[in-house]
RNA sequence: GGCGGGGUAGCCAAGUGGUAAGGCACGGCUCUGCAAAAGCUGCAUUCGUCGGUUCGAUUCCGACCCUCGCCUCCA
């Protein structure tokens, strides 16, 4: 089989063919840094990376870009309510983004643009489409995409969403401001300065202004990517009008070679709830990445979570389920450990092992996770088996253990942290538990365990002696 | 109102026209002075409801119920 994913185009899944054999141009639409990203934008991030992983994995030399929103309505209103400099305040929860993205393991694309870089890029594309007769400046100064004018040039607009604009319901929502417009639906390329916008603008050939938000996307995705590339990721939520209007907005400035489309593969990842509803800072569920750490939470766990559910399902993350994943995941972790032990250093010559092949093809189906867990759940329960029974070879070990470390590439989870030393009166306290274990002792021994229990250190009595492991702090 | 997802054991969840993967939780066992940890093992006659097609449906068709999302800034 090869790799499979579902088109939100075509809206089925369809085998993955790159337009350039053995080269995937991949863009996600990233984060708008106004704020500490929340576990649900990273579900969309560790997809995507977790798809990145997985070509790679297929053999695909892979060229990830992710944009770095900063400049935008939000942002400005913050600007001007704390009176700091655009780049500033962006600088400060971009760096945030990013400590955040590396904590749940994610591979730092392989380029990050920045809106407010592409200045030059989105004025030079909204200039073709105003060329091209599709875009018009108003007489508030902005200048709009016209829908009317696009689909007189022969183009669809609706395809992604399959929308029917015709029975869509339109009223209070449309916002006063809407009034330039010649069609509610069209859309801002450049929105002229107010006064509100206080240092943030740029010249233009339309007047002082910034730039729209959905233009930055194809501005730099054509500019770095193409003007036609294979895969666009995102949220759910960006398929409109975000994404219906980036293809608007790129294939009527009409820069792709005939026949071709803006992007290939359309790929969506579902939203999650949390605690079974919608994430909301009214309801107390409204999770920030360093929320979730501040719990005593790792971003390997949390991000063991997030990857252990299908894209396109829907997923409630609670609590409950991290605590499972910890557990689950320290599983996979003591037969690594085991394996590790076993191989004694030596390195697999062959690993072919049944496990690829499963994980393969699992993958290969529109990235079906759950059916990967499943296989590799099995092959852990297997592999324990032989430990058990203590029929495993080194090399057996060995190759086990090349195995897995070829799924960890596409899953990224990486090895557990090292174990914690214990500070020494802690371990002085083992000492004498030990002493009175030694004279059989055994009230005076529980009673020290207790003691360390109550510290934060639990022991676990081995083949080997005693060995101490802090108590994870949860919620 | 339009469009699109879902409803499988306490929770999460895969899956197939031929009789239900896996994970968490829970019970039993091994180990242990007792624990802990780990391992082994058990755990859905049943897949939202009602009809239909079929030798046979959780899987196909129809109706219905429930639920979530998008249509507005949003991962």
């Amino acid at each position: 089989m090869s790799l499979h994913l579902f088109n939100t185009l075509s809206r089925s899944v369809e085998e993955f063919v790159p337009l350039v054999p053995n080269r995937v141009g991949m863009y996600c639409c990233g984060p708008t840094v106004h704020n500490f990203a929340h576990i649900g934008n990273f579900r969309t991030f560790v997809f995507a990376d977790l798809l990145r992983r997985y070509l790679a994995f297929r053999g695909f030399d892979v060229q990830h870009v992710m944009n770095i929103t900063d400049v935008e309505d939000k942002i400005i209103k913050s600007v001007g309510q704390t009176g700091r400099s655009l780049a500033d305040f962006t600088g400060e929860y971009e760096r945030a983004f990013l400590a955040d993205f590396d904590a749940l393991h994610c591979l730092r694309p392989h380029q990050l643009p920045h809106a407010t870089e592409f200045v030059v890029q989105i004025v030079a594309l909204i200039r073709t489409l105003v060329a091209r007769g599709i875009a018009y400046q108003a007489a508030d100064q902005s200048v709009y995409f016209s829908i009317d004018k696009y689909r007189g040039c022969g183009c669809h607009y609706g395809q992604l969403a399959h929308l029917n604009f015709e029975e869509m319901r339109s009223g209070e929502r449309v916002s006063s401001d809407d009034y330039a417009k010649e069609s509610i639906a069209d859309f801002a390329l450049w929105k002229a300065r107010v006064p509100e916008d206080g240092d943030v603008f740029w010249p233009s050939p339309w007047g002082e202004g910034r730039p729209g938000w959905h233009i930055e996307c194809s501005a730099m995705s054509m500019d770095i990517l193409g003007p036609s590339f294979d895969l666009h990721l995102g949220g759910e939520d960006l398929v409109f009008p975000h994404h219906e209007d980036e293809i608007a907005q790129s294939e009527g400035a009409a820069l792709q070679a005939t026949g071709q489309r803006f992007v290939k593969y359309w790929v969506h990842g579902a939203h999650l709830l949390v605690e079974g509803q919608k994430m909301a800072k009214s309801l107390g569920n409204y999770f920030t990445l360093r929320d979730l750490l501040a719990k005593g939470f790792s971003g390997r766990e949390i991000r063991y979570l997030l990857i252990s559910v299908h894209y396109r399902a829907s997923f409630n993350f609670t609590l409950e389920g991290l605590l499972g994943a910890r557990t689950a995941l320290g599983r996979l972790d003591e037969l690594i450990a085991k394996l590790t032990e076993l191989t004694g250093g030596v390195t697999a010559t062959s690993s072919h092992e049944v496990l690829l092949d499963q994980f393969t093809d699992a993958m290969d189906d529109d990235l079906n996770v759950s059916k990967s867990w499943g296989s590799i759940f099995n092959w852990v329960h297997e592999q324990n088996k032989k430990l058990a029974q203590g029929t495993m070879s080194r090399e057996e070990a060995a190759s086990a253990l090349g195995a897995w470390q070829r799924v960890d590439q596409v899953f990224g989870l990486g090895a557990a942290p090292a174990a914690e030393e214990a500070p020494a009166l802690i371990k002085a306290l083992l000492q004498d538990r030990q002493a009175a274990r030694q004279s059989k002792d055994f009230a005076r021994s529980d009673v020290i365990r207790d003691e360390l229990k109550a510290q934060g250190w639990v022991i676990e009595d081995t083949a080997k002696g005693p060995k101490l492991k802090k108590v994870s702090s949860t919620p």
